[in-house]
RNA sequence: GGCGAGAUAGCUCAGCUGGUUAGAGCGCAGCACUCAUAAUGCUGAGGUCCGGGGUUCGAGUCCCCGUCUCGCUACCA
C-alpha cells in the first residue's frame, strides 16, 4: 500500500436532536479519533472534520412540540454535542454545524452543479398536503398506522415500533401533524436522482477496487444493496427548514439529507481552510488524497454507495478510500435508544467519573463492535478498569517508577551486561511498535490496544522473571540494568499510548519527565531515557472503582427503565390522539359482526400472513390478516373475532382477502382477540 | 420469503489465502512473590470450533443442507 499525500478523514455527523452516547462513540469518534492521532503522531497530514447535522424534520417536528425554534434546539444540541466532543477529546481539526451560511453555500453549489449537468431528473409527483397551514407534509409530519406492524403512531418515513422504512403513501390513516387532519395528495415537483444510471460502474468500483479493503461486514451490505438493484430517489423535500433549493420555481423547497449531510464534511473543510491559510480542494479533489468515512452501519449505504454516486457524479471529487464502518453496541441486554433514554450519555459520564476519559476510551475501544454486534455493562467496565488498567498498565508503570525512585532517588540508571532475557525483552519493544502500526493502519484498533496491553505485561513479566527488590543488596548493577530495561519499556508506552489513552500519555510524560521525547519515532529505541536523566515522583495512573460507583451507573439506567416504561403506557406521545369525528351515519356505515375462526394457516412464503377462514353464519369468508408473529394457526381455530364484514375486497399475495379481523393493539404494539365474553351466535352485529 | 453478517472455553472475543496436540483476556483453582492500588508472575481445569453431509492426504478454516441471533428487504388494509 503506498502511502498517500494527505488523509482526509470524517466521522458521521451526530443528528443534532440529542446528546452523543456511548454507541456514537464506539461505533464511529473513538477508533476515528485514535486513527487520526496515530496519523498525525507519524507527522502525516491528517484532516479530521466532522460536525451537526442540523437539518431535517425530526428537528422542526420536534421543535413544534415542544413549542421553541428549530434553532433553539439546533443551538442546544450543537453546543452540548460540540463541547463534550471537545472535553472528552476527539480531537477534530473543526466541528462545523450544517446551518452555517458556509455550509448552505456549498450543498447549494454543489446542487446546482449536478442540475446543470442535468443529473437529476425533474418529476412530478403527488404528496401529502396539509391544506390548514398550506403546506407540503414531509415524511416525518405523518403520523399513521403502520401497515406491517400496526403500529399507530409510525411515522411517513419509518415505523418506530418495528424498525420499517416506509413511504407515507403505505400509512393506514395518515394524519398531518400540523393540524391531525387528514392530508390531501397534491402536485408537486422533485428533482430526482436516478441512482440505477451508476448501477454498472458502482459494482466495479467495489468489486474491483473496494473489494479487499472494505470489511467484511460493509463490502456484504453493498453487495446486498447492489443485488436488490438501485432506484431513482427524491434529492429535494418539500420543507422550509434546511438548505434551500438555489433554482428558480423551487419555492418552500429543501435539499434533501443526502445532499445537505455529507457535504457537511466538504464545507466544514472549506472552514477549517480559510482559517489556516490551507486549499480545501487539496482535500477532496487531490488523487493523493485518500478520504476515509467512519460511521455505524446504519450509515454503510449513505457513505459507500448514495454519497460515492454523488461525488461521481460531480466527477471532480475523490471517492473514498474506506468505510471503516462498526456494527451496533448494546447496553446492558439492551439496545441503546436515545427515545427510551436507554444510554450513557457521554455528558453525564464525564461528570459520573470526572479525569477518566481514558478510562471510557479504553473499555470501548476494546469492546468496539469492530465485526458484530457487542456489549456494554458497568460491570465490565468495571472489571477492565480494574483487572486492566489498574492492575496491569498503572501497576507496571507504578511498580517502576517506585523502584527506581527507591534504589536511584529518580535517576535513571545505567544499563550494563544485558543477558538473552534482557535482549529478548527489549527487542520486543519495537516488536509490538511494529504491530500496533500495521494493526492501526488496516482499522484494527481493537487488536492494536491489546499489543499495546500486551507491552505492559511484558514489562510485568519481566519484574516478575528478575525480581530486582531481591536483589539490590547483592548485586545493585544488576537492578540498575533491570530498572534501566524497565524505564525504557514505560518510555515506549508512554509513547505509543497516545493515540488509544491521550490523557493517560501526558501524564505520564509528566511522571517521567520526557514531555520532549514523546516522537512516535522514538518509539522502539530502547535508550529514550538515558542516564542522568531524572524521572518524577510516582502517581498513579489509573484509579480504581468501587462496586458502589458502579451500582449508581446500574441502577440509573434501571430507573429509566422504569419511568420509560410507565410513560410508554400513559404519555399522549405513544398513544394515538383520538381520532377526527365521524357521524353517526359513518360509523353505522361499518358492518361489524362476530364470527368463528374456521381454519387458519400460514400463508406460504410470507412472515407475517395467516389466511383465515370465518364462518359468519350465513356463510364462510376468506380473510388475510397480518397477525402470524403473534398468533399461531392452531390456537385460533374455534375462537370467536370480531369481524369488518363489508370492507372492499383486496387481493393479497394472490389469495382475496374479504374484510378483516379486528384487533387491538397495546402501546407495545402486541395484538389482542376481541370477541364476546360468552359464545354468541355467529354473524351478530356489534354496533 | 430474498439478501447480508454472525454462531469458537463459564464470560468477552482472536483465529489471514485449509496444515502438526484450537488461542488470548477476564473469571475460577492451586503455587510463587511482596517493589506495587491484595496488585504481579507461573501452573492448571474447561471446548463434539451450532448440527448434518461433502471436497481433500488433511477443514474451525472451502462447498451443500438445516437450526438460531442480528440487520436490510418483500407480503401487511
Amino acid at each position: 500500500m503506498s502511502q498517500p499525500k494527505r488523509y482526509t478523514v470524517t466521522a458521521a455527523l451526530p443528528y443534532a436532536n440529542g446528546p452523543v452516547h456511548i454507541g456514537h462513540l464506539a461505533g464511529a469518534y473513538i477508533p476515528a479519533d485514535v486513527f487520526v492521532r496515530y496519523q498525525r503522531a507519524r507527522k502525516r497530514d491528517v484532516l479530521f472534520v466532522c460536525g451537526s447535522d442540523e437539518h431535517g424534520a425530526a428537528i422542526t417536528l420536534r421543535a413544534k412540540k415542544e413549542g421553541i425554534s428549530p434553532q433553539a434546539i439546533i443551538d442546544k444540541y450543537h453546543h452540548l454535542i460540540k463541547e463534550s466532543f471537545e472535553a472528552f477529546g476527539i480531537s477534530f481539526d473543526i466541528y462545523h454545524r450544517t446551518s452555517d451560511p458556509l455550509h448552505h453555500e456549498t450543498s447549494q453549489e454543489f446542487f446546482k452543479n449536478l442540475s446543470e449537468k442535468g443529473v437529476f431528473v425533474e418529476r412530478e409527483s403527488e404528496q401529502f398536503y396539509d391544506e390548514s397551514h398550506q403546506q407540503f407534509l414531509a415524511d416525518r409530519y405523518i403520523t399513521g398506522t403502520c401497515p406491517k406492524c400496526r403500529y399507530e403512531a409510525a411515522y411517513g418515513d419509518q415505523c418506530e415500533k418495528c424498525g420499517s422504512s416506509l413511504s407515507p403513501n403505505d400509512l393506514l390513516e395518515p394524519k398531518s401533524t400540523l393540524s391531525g387532519q387528514t392530508p390531501v395528495l397534491k402536485k408537486t415537483k422533485h428533482w430526482y436522482l436516478p441512482m440505477n444510471h451508476y448501477e454498472e460502474w458502482l459494482k466495479w468500483w467495489i468489486i474491483n477496487e473496494q473489494k479487499d479493503s472494505l470489511k467484511a461486514n460493509v463490502y456484504g451490505q453493498c453487495r446486498s444493496w447492489l443485488e436488490q438493484g438501485l432506484h431513482e430517489r427524491a434529492m429535494t423535500r418539500d420543507l422550509d427548514w434546511g438548505v434551500k433549493v438555489p433554482l428558480p420555481n423551487a419555492e418552500g423547497k429543501v435539499l434533501y439529507v443526502w445532499l445537505d449531510a455529507p457535504i457537511g464534511y466538504i464545507s466544514a473543510t472549506k472552514a477549517w481552510a480559510q482559517s489556516h491559510q490551507k486549499n480545501w480542494q487539496d482535500y477532496w479533489k487531490s488523487p493523493d488524497t485518500h478520504l476515509i468515512h467512519f460511521i455505524g452501519k446504519d450509515n454503510i449505504v449513505f457513505h459507500s454507495i448514495i454519497f460515492p454516486i454523488i461525488l461521481k457524479a460531480h466527477g471532480e471529487y475523490i471517492l473514498p478510500k474506506n468505510v471503516p464502518a462498526n456494527e451496533f453496541l448494546n447496553l446492558e441486554g439492551n439496545k441503546i435508544s436515545t427515545s427510551r433514554n436507554w444510554a450513557v450519555w457521554l455528558h453525564e459520564y464525564m461528570q459520573d467519573f470526572p479525569n477518566q476519559n481514558d478510562v471510557l476510551r479504553y473499555v470501548l475501544m476494546a469492546i468496539a463492535p469492530e465485526t458484530k454486534d457487542s456489549e456494554f455493562t458497568w460491570k465490565d467496565f468495571q472489571t477492565r478498569n480494574n483487572s486492566e488498567l489498574v492492575a496491569t498498565l498503572g501497576n507496571f508503570i507504578n511498580r517502576t517508577v517506585v523502584l527506581t525512585n527507591k534504589y536511584f532517588e529518580g535517576y535513571v540508571p545505567v544499563r550494563k551486561d544485558c543477558t538473552v532475557l534482557e535482549n529478548k525483552v527489549l527487542a520486543s519493544i519495537a516488536e509490538q511498535k511494529s504491530k500496533i502500526e500495521s494493526l492501526l493502519e488496516h482499522y484494527k484498533f481493537r487488536e492494536a490496544l491489546y499489543e499495546l496491553m500486551e507491552l505492559a505485561r511484558i514489562g510485568n513479566k519481566y519484574l516478575a522473571d528478575t525480581e530486582p527488590w531481591k536483589l539490590f543488596k547483592q548485586d545493585p548493577d544488576l537492578v540498575k540494568t533491570i530498572l534501566n530495561v524497565a524505564l525504557q519499556i514505560s518510555a515506549n508506552l508512554a509513547i505509543l499510548m497516545q493515540p488509544f489513552l491521550p490523557q493517560t500519555a501526558q501524564k505520564l510524560a509528566k511522571m517521567l519527565q520526557m514531555e520532549s521525547l514523546m516522537d512516535w519515532e522514538k518509539a522502539g529505541e530502547t535508550e529514550i531515557l538515558k542516564n542522568p536523566h531524572c524521572i518524577g515522583k510516582e502517581e498513579l495512573l489509573f484509579s480504581k472503582i468501587e462496586d458502589a460507583a458502579i451500582e449508581v451507573q446500574v441502577q440509573k439506567l434501571n430507573a429509566t427503565k422504569h419511568t420509560s416504561n410507565t410513560n410508554l403506557s400513559a404519555s399522549e406521545s405513544v398513544l394515538k390522539p383520538v381520532k377526527t369525528e365521524v357521524s353517526f351515519e359513518q360509523f353505522t356505515s361499518m358492518d361489524i359482526r362476530i364470527a368463528t375462526v374456521k381454519e387458519a394457516q400460514k400463508v406460504p412464503k410470507t412472515q407475517k400472513l395467516l389466511r383465515i377462514t370465518l364462518d359468519l353464519g350465513l356463510e364462510e369468508r376468506t380473510v388475510v390478516s397480518g397477525i402470524a408473529e403473534f398468533f399461531e394457526p392452531e390456537q385460533l381455530v374455534g375462537k370467536q373475532v370480531c369481524y369488518l364484514a363489508n370492507l372492499a375486497p383486496r387481493i393479497i399475495k394472490g389469495i382475496a382477502s374479504q374484510g378483516m379481523i379486528l384487533m387491538a393493539e397495546d402501546p407495545q404494539g402486541q395484538l389482542y382477540l376481541l370477541a364476546p365474553q360468552i359464545a354468541i351466535a355467529n354473524g351478530s352485529l356489534v354496533g
